[in-house]
DNA sequence: ACTCGAAGGACAAAGAAAGTCAAAGTTAAA
DNA sequence: TTTAACTTTGACTTTCTTTGTCCTTCGAGT
């Protein structure tokens, strides 16, 4: 089998149920599955990342580790609505999505204020109404994936 | 764990609601603790700093002591950052001053990134410049003040 | 004022992790 | 079979922590 799988099942394996992530110190692992430290890197950059629904942490020197914590629900819903959004939102809409979302706890109170004074019709002002969504739209893409990480 | 940790943690500890400050004394604290004093200074000056809130004070000699306080309200000095963001602003100097603010711990991270995701130019593509630059000035403004609120 | 001991401060060297990057090797696709 | 993508490796970098040594400041007694 593959380094770099074996790498991603031994992480995998260490999550369970209860918990939605897991820490490891990087030579040590790389240590006990006879690899070179960097691979570890390798793996979590090409396998853990952000689309796949993780975060990753780290911490160098003494005592130093990596922490890999995987999307909840929360985050796939979220996830889900940024697909949802095509290249245009006006700011009904937009408005509309982040109440909700607030509503239902996927959004902090601070977040989604945020949200809506980005989304804000008065922002655009002298711009041609598509222009203004289109540009709304992949703000709001980015803001909320920005969110999720 | 970690003995930085630990030195903070017992420091945080003694901060409860009450009281804005904590006294220790360097030599009794690292001797509790088995650590050499000067760990306790490496301690503060990594985690108690001015940019996370907090303000430290200290005496010599017979009687010394280590004083730490913690600031709060630090919303009067994003207010003054906001006012001078002028009519337009590109990408550079808008993320120059997320970093900034967030560096300062005036914007927690999650903060940082959603506005980094808002100012970045992709999201602007096809606008001349000045209008790009006078949306995301807007946008910028009233975003940093839906964070205070 | 002068001196001594009791604090705390500064700083640098060594140690402990993790990160980066590019070169070399493999594998899968066209 | 050529190319492009994916893996493996290792040398080098950066960040964070620990430890120690020497320096400065303070208060108390004289």
């Amino acid at each position: 089998m593959k380094m770099s799988d074996l790498i991603a099942d031994m992480i995998l394996d260490m999550f369970d149920d209860q918990t939605s992530s897991v820490q490891i110190q990087r030579n040590d692992l790389a240590n006990r599955l006879g690899c070179v430290p960097s691979q570890i890197n390798y793996v979590i950059t090409s396998r853990f990342t952000p689309e796949a629904g993780y975060r990753i942490e780290s911490r160098r020197g003494g005592g130093g580790y990596i922490l890999i914590t995987r999307a909840d629900s929360k985050d796939n819903a979220l996830l889900s609505l940024i697909n949802s959004i095509g290249e245009e939102i006006d700011e009904r809409s937009a408005r509309a999505n982040i109440y909700n979302f607030n509503y239902q706890k996927l959004l902090s109170d601070k977040a989604a204020a945020m949200l809506d004074a980005a989304v804000a019709d008065a922002n655009f002002k002298g711009l041609p109404k598509e222009a203004a969504n289109a540009v709304r739209a992949r703000q709001l893409k980015r803001m909320l994936l920005a969110y999720i990480n």
